[in-house]
DNA sequence: ACATTGACCTGAGAGC
DNA sequence: TGCTCTCAGGTCAATG
């Protein structure tokens, strides 16, 4: 689930519901997902601080604390926020847990544990060790910024899209929906394509996240000309009734339209 | 430099 | 009902 859309959307129901609320407690039951610091350590570091502001880049979560520094959120394939009141609302998976005064919790659930829980003095410093290329919703991120972080690409169009050191937040789906709006066949080379189709990618990858933000922030379905509802072997083609086909690249599963993508 | 494969983990759903 | 198989929206390391 969580691609950059997903995690915009976990930023903002964290913002929502945490922000400015003492934390009592923190309850760490699968301390392998933490990353940059050790259980007692995060307890230390987390009990008595609020979170005051929340950051996002890519596929990671940064929540501010007022002591300055972040407690960093990443969701693997299965992860997800939860805040509740009510322990009947607890979700199956929490790997992490913190209490607020109010009594009210958040949770991370992580069912299959490879998500990642990190603490860090700054975030420009984890986004540069961890060779993270640029936030693709980031306000400044025109043309010229999409061109250099493509740099001179050889791989195929899908992986480009998805290599989180040249663009950040882009994961196996949304790479299917951006190839597919732009009508390219996701193991085409990157290096194939021309300006004007890198000033379609460009705007394409940018308007199909902005609009899945959109999508989920309010809970409605993706627009009628979007592959993302029809990921069914067998399924038609939103625009010209074709079947879809399933194809694997580099090893993840890929829905085409084989007339709208001709490779 | 890139593609492929398997590993990390666990569970849901399909098919028998 | 229960078993087995396949698949899952992420990433890393090893191999060719």
């Amino acid at each position: 689930m969580p691609e950059l859309p997903d995690v915009e959307n976990f930023k903002r129901y964290f913002s929502e519901h945490t922000l400015h609320q003492k934390i009592t407690a923190v309850e760490i039951d699968e301390p392998d997902l933490l990353e940059e610091i050790s259980a007692g350590q995060l307890k230390e570091r987390l009990v008595g601080q609020k979170f005051v502001t929340t950051y996002r880049h890519g596929k990671h979560l940064f929540a501010g604390l007022n002591s300055q520094d972040w407690l960093r959120f990443h969701f693997g394939m299965t992860g997800f926020l939860k805040y509740f009141d009510n322990l009947g609302q607890r979700p199956d998976h929490v790997r992490l847990e913190l209490q607020f005064e109010n009594e009210s919790r958040l949770a991370f659930d992580c069912q299959r544990k490879l998500g990642e829980i990190g603490y860090v003095a700054k975030v420009e410093t984890f986004l540069e060790e961890n060779d993270l290329g640029p936030d693709v919703l980031a306000e400044d991120f025109d043309y010229p910024a999409f061109e250099t972080a493509l740099g001179d690409s050889r791989a195929m169009l899908k992986n480009t899209l998805m290599d989180q050191s040249r663009l950040a937040g882009i994961g196996n789906i949304y790479a299917d929906e951006i190839t597919f709006q732009t009508n390219h066949h996701p193991k085409k080379k990157t290096r194939q394509l021309d300006e004007t189709q890198l000033r379609e990618l460009h705007a394409a990858a940018r308007g199909v996240l902005q609009t899945a933000v959109r999508c989920l922030a309010e809970n409605q379905g993706f627009p009628g000309d979007y592959i993302i509802p029809h990921r069914d072997e067998g399924a038609s083609c939103p625009r010209c009734q074709a079947e879809i086909e399933r194809i694997e690249v580099s090893g993840r599963g890929t829905y085409i339209c084989p007339e709208c993508q001709e490779e």
